[in-house]
This record gives structure tokens, C-alpha cells and sequence, in this order.
DNA sequence: CTATTTGTTGGTGGATCACTCAAGAAAGGA
DNA sequence: TCCTTTCTTGAGTGATCCACCAACAAATAG
């Protein structure tokens, strides 16, 4: 292994950076993600991630492209990515949805970060003028139903769902009980209680 | 019928008002409940009710009074009261709940109003200084889950519910999934798509 | 009529908002 | 050593926010 070397070298010129850029992302997605888009002001980030305005804005760019930053991100942390992984490794639908709501139930509700999922607490009370922000996450939130219709109409080709089963309402009825589940777990709920909810909504799954 | 008359006859003093202040509420609901409690600005709603920031103060008390007495507002209108008057009017528990989330279903995607349900939509993205608010909301929004649990745990001595059902996690999963479909009827979802996913959540209750 | 009560008008104060800029500081390259 | 590059700092931009007046207008009561 000689060659290009893992890191190409980059033999950064000027002052470095005297923060972790990364740790400053993990610290302005905690924020975003208790207080929302828009209840997350500049002065509270800086005060955080402990540097200056002028700062952020250098690491950053303006407040748009940083919340960006942080969602993206978060997609990659494990609390945003647990969908997919199920879906993924899962061998059959059913057992790639009752892990993903019984996961759900445990991590929305999880103390060591804030409760429910990003991208469906940070979402509203975003102004008219904030719009670009909503729609944005609004189409992530609305992309995980092509995904599991997908899931499940393979599932109904491969006889594991009977032919009589609605592939898009099924999706659509998961996207809406996981939402459910994260604004219940906003509200306080605990895990035990949203594994409860988690198992009688795996009743729906139609019979064989 | 003489005696008392149905309005005492205030014999009011004073300048009279020159708008219409239930008609104001109507707006002011309009306004919070699509954009949110911080999402909506005095000015905004001095604009939308053709009125100066002074009538307002006077006739509401300040922003947190107007929008107490805007949520109460709505939650004697229909749309706000639909669960109430099902949980009363129909004898069988199934009924109430089917007919809650049907109705659900069809009104939270009405385009006549903002989507989904007010105290589900203007509670996020409070910052901590309107803690009072947010607390406010779920307060309310948590206050369904005894009620429901009542209406089945006498669903149960009845004999309509089995032995051995848990009327508290049932009350539970009926509150996320109407939360859900509260979120998704915000992002875009038809009355037609929040059917068939109230269909498929009533195939949860529980088998005789 | 006068006095009283109440709504309306136009404006202000203090705070906060997202964001910017000039100057200083810390690194590498020559 | 000096230059270039990049980041940090601290002050400050105009705009907007909520909250709240004081003065004026319009009604009733006596």
C-alpha cells in the first residue's frame, strides 16, 4: 500500500481551525434538533460550539447551509439511519418493519439525545419566508414512502404478503405510525410505553 | 320566557367596538394553526385582522392570551370537538375509535382549513423563554390519552373489549396514529391515502 | 351640555434576529 | 525572514420582533 496516501496530504496553508468542526456539527445538530429550524438562533449556536459569529459563518456558511450540514449528518448517525439498515439486512418485510418500529420505540424516547426524529421535530413553524427549509425536509420525510412500498411490494412478489394487500397503503400507514411514535415520544412518552404501541401496530400486517 | 333576558342587556359604556371579535378569533386561529404560535408575528395579525396592534392588546391581552383563548376557540369548533362527539354519541367503543380516526381522516387533509390538527401543529419549534406555551399544547394533546383509556377500559367490563387487552396501550396507539395522520395530512397526504391507513390502524384492535 | 368609559391611532423602547467587516493572529511556503 | 493564506476576534449592520403607551375619537350616563 504505497502510493496515494489515505489522506491526500493537503498541506492546508493559513491558521487552523481552533475548534473540532465535527464536534461543532454534533453540538448545532442537538440544538436544531430540541428547539426546531427556526427556534435556533445564531447567538445560541456560537454561545455552544463556544466560537464567533464571524466563525460559524467561515466553518458554515449562513444558517440554511449549516442545517443542512446538520441533517445530512444526522442521516448518517445511527439514531437517522436505522430505517435503511433495517430494510437492509432484514430477510423478510415483516421483520424489517416490526424491527423498525420496535427500534423506534426505544430510540425516540432515548435521554442521551433529544426526542423523536430530527426531521420530524425540526420541521414545523417554519415562516413563509423559511419555506426552502420545510419543503426540504418535508421531501426527505415524504422519501421513506417509495422505500418501504418498494419493501413491500417485493414482499408481495415474493408470496410473504398476500396478493390482496396494499403495498402503498401499508407504507403510508408505517410513515404514519412512526411519526406518531416520534411525537409521542416528544410528549414524554417511554420506551416501554411506545413498544406497546409499536406491537399493536404491527397487528395491521395482513394475514396470510 | 320574560324575566332574565338571554343577553343581560350589557347597556355597554363607552366607544363601541368596530370589529367583529369572534370573527378576529376565526382569523387569528387561521393564522397559528398554519404557521404556528413563534411563526406568527403581532404585525401579521394586526395585517390579517385589519386592525391596529393597540384594538388588539385591548381586546385580547398580550400574544400568549390571544392564543390561549384561540386553542379553546377551536377545540369548541368541529373540527377540534370531532373526537368528543364520537366517543359520546357512539354506543360501541370500536365505533368511537373507527369513527374517530375515519373522521381524522377526512378532516385533517380538508383544504378548507390549515392541515392537520392545531394543537399537533403549532405545538413544536417553542423556544424556551414560550416554554409555557409548549407545556400549554401537550398538556392538552396528553389530555386525550385518559380520556380514551376510560372509554375503553369500560369497553372492557362491558365485555366488548377481550380480558386481555390492555385498554392504556390501546388509548396510546390510537394517540400516535392520530398524531400521524395529523403529520402526514401536513405533508401532503389525500383524505383518500389517510383512509385506508385508518383502516389498516383499526386492524389492530384487538380480536374477541 | 359635561363627565366617564372605552376603542383606536401612531409611535416608541428594548431586545433579538441573521449576518458582515476590518483588523489581528497563527500557520506554511519561499 | 517575509509573504501569503486562512481563521478568529469584537464591534456593529439594518431589520424585525413583542410589548406597551399617550393622545385622540366615539359612545353612554346623568
Amino acid at each position: 500500500m504505497v502510493g496515494m496516501s489515505e489522506t491526500p496530504a493537503p498541506a492546508k496553508r493559513g491558521r487552523p481551525r481552533t475548534f473540532d468542526r465535527a464536534e461543532a456539527l454534533t453540538a448545532a445538530t442537538r440544538l436544531f434538533w430540541e428547539r426546531g429550524y427556526e427556534g435556533t438562533s445564531i447567538g445560541e449556536l456560537t454561545e455552544a460550539l463556544g466560537i464567533r459569529p464571524g466563525s460559524l459563518y467561515a466553518a458554515f456558511g449562513d444558517k440554511k447551509s449549516l442545517f443542512k450540514e446538520v441533517v445530512e449528518c444526522y442521516g448518517r448517525s445511527p439514531v437517522g439511519a436505522f430505517m435503511g439498515v433495517a430494510l437492509e439486512e432484514e430477510p423478510t418485510a415483516y421483520g424489517a418493519f416490526a424491527r423498525i418500529l420496535r427500534e423506534a420505540a426505544v430510540i425516540y424516547p432515548d435521554p442521551s439525545h433529544p426526542a423523536g426524529c430530527l426531521t420530524i421535530s425540526a420541521a414545523t413553524n417554519v415562516t413563509p419566508q423559511d419555506s426552502e427549509v420545510a419543503a426540504f425536509l418535508r421531501t426527505l420525510r415524504n422519501g421513506n414512502l417509495p422505500t418501504f412500498e418498494a419493501r413491500l411490494r417485493r414482499a408481495q412478489q415474493a408470496g410473504e404478503l398476500p396478493a390482496d394487500a396494499d403495498p402503498k397503503a401499508l407504507a403510508a400507514y408505517f410513515a404514519a405510525v412512526i411519526q406518531g411514535l416520534s411525537q409521542r415520544a416528544q410528549d414524554g412518552a417511554t420506551a416501554a410505553e411506545l413498544t406497546r404501541t409499536a406491537e399493536l401496530a404491527l397487528a395491521a400486517w395482513p394475514a396470510a
